[in-house]
DNA sequence: TTGACTCGGACAACATATGTCCGAGTAAGG
DNA sequence: CCTTACTCGGACATATGTTGTCCGAGTCAA
């Protein structure tokens, strides 16, 4: 999997303690990875209106919807794309004893097997909300995590 | 995903049709792939135990258990690697704001909601034997295709 | 009006997956 | 018993996707 999706997941629920737009580069910096890498993840959620980008000065990032709307298969699905894990080749097409095409309108065996287990993954991706996400951090550590995020938010150098 | 898996999860349901062993070669021309390219995969289930290897002049491979005793996930462990599709990178523990590291001696929200997902997914995989899938792919059409398979492999051409 | 700061998509470097090759070993057959 | 042809096994190139980077278009605040 790729893994930017993390790095979505987090600016997420970071945005979650944010009062304004967010820039990029502030995100990057919070998290210490590339800023230039980060912002083509978060060109991603844009596309998807997961979140609104609002240029200018002071401009950044905010979350479209509220945090309970928006759910963690949501940001995967932003980032990674839509189409499932395993992509049928049609090999029963093929080779000698290949079937008919017109014998193959629905997927075989194997390729329901998979779009089951893809389902039951994404089900459980839909479950969780990245305000749930946020309470489940917070409650990860004794101190206040997402407040001392948001300070620190606000109080960053340029 | 790595699309080797289909090929893969496609030669042991054609084993299962087969009396005696099969050559790497021979499922290959049967399925219209590259022959070295699928003996690689073949590779990865001898070394998973799930199919053994005979060598000599009339060798192959041959199931190692009833076909009811392999899972699906069996086979894609096998090819694909056992770990999860989600790696965490610890980024927690870096930026100006890291937790320290004896705060994060458990994985935090994000990861637990993406290994339960996963979880999830090998469990739908575990559900289906490559037994029912024969059986299944004997269903979704009238003629006897598994039958036809095993018949071709008896008398295809060195 | 200025100006500096933001995003956005286009451009390389790297890693993994795909595809290929030839040598070691073995069982069949003469 | 020896030959011989056939098998697997791991080591070697190529292609695709991911990671990382860059600079220009657009926009809001001052
Ligand atoms: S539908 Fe079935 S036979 Fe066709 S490519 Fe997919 S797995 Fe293979
Ligand atoms: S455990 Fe949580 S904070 Fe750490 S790398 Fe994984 S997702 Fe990120």
């Amino acid at each position: 999997m790729s893994g930017g999706v993390e790095a979505a997941l987090h600016c997420c629920v970071v945005l979650t303690a944010a009062t304004g737009p967010v820039p990029a580069a502030r995100l990057a910096q919070l998290h210490g990875v590339s800023a230039t890498y980060l912002a083509k993840q978060l060109q991603a959620l844009s596309r998807a209106d997961l979140v609104q980008s609002v240029q200018g000065k002071s401009g950044g990032y905010v979350l479209t919807r509220p945090p309970e709307d928006i759910t963690v298969l949501d940001v995967v699905e932003a980032v990674e794309g839509t189409q499932s894990t395993f992509v049928c080749t049609e090999i029963r097409q093929r080779g000698p004893l290949a079937s008919p095409p017109e014998a193959c309108t629905a997927p075989c065996a194997i390729a329901r097997t998979m779009a089951v287990a893809d389902r039951a993954w994404r089900a459980a991706l839909r479950e969780v909300s990245i305000a749930d996400l946020g309470r489940l951090v917070g409650g990860d550590y004794d101190t206040d995590v997402l407040g001392k995020v948001g300070d620190w938010l606000v109080s960053a150098e340029p």
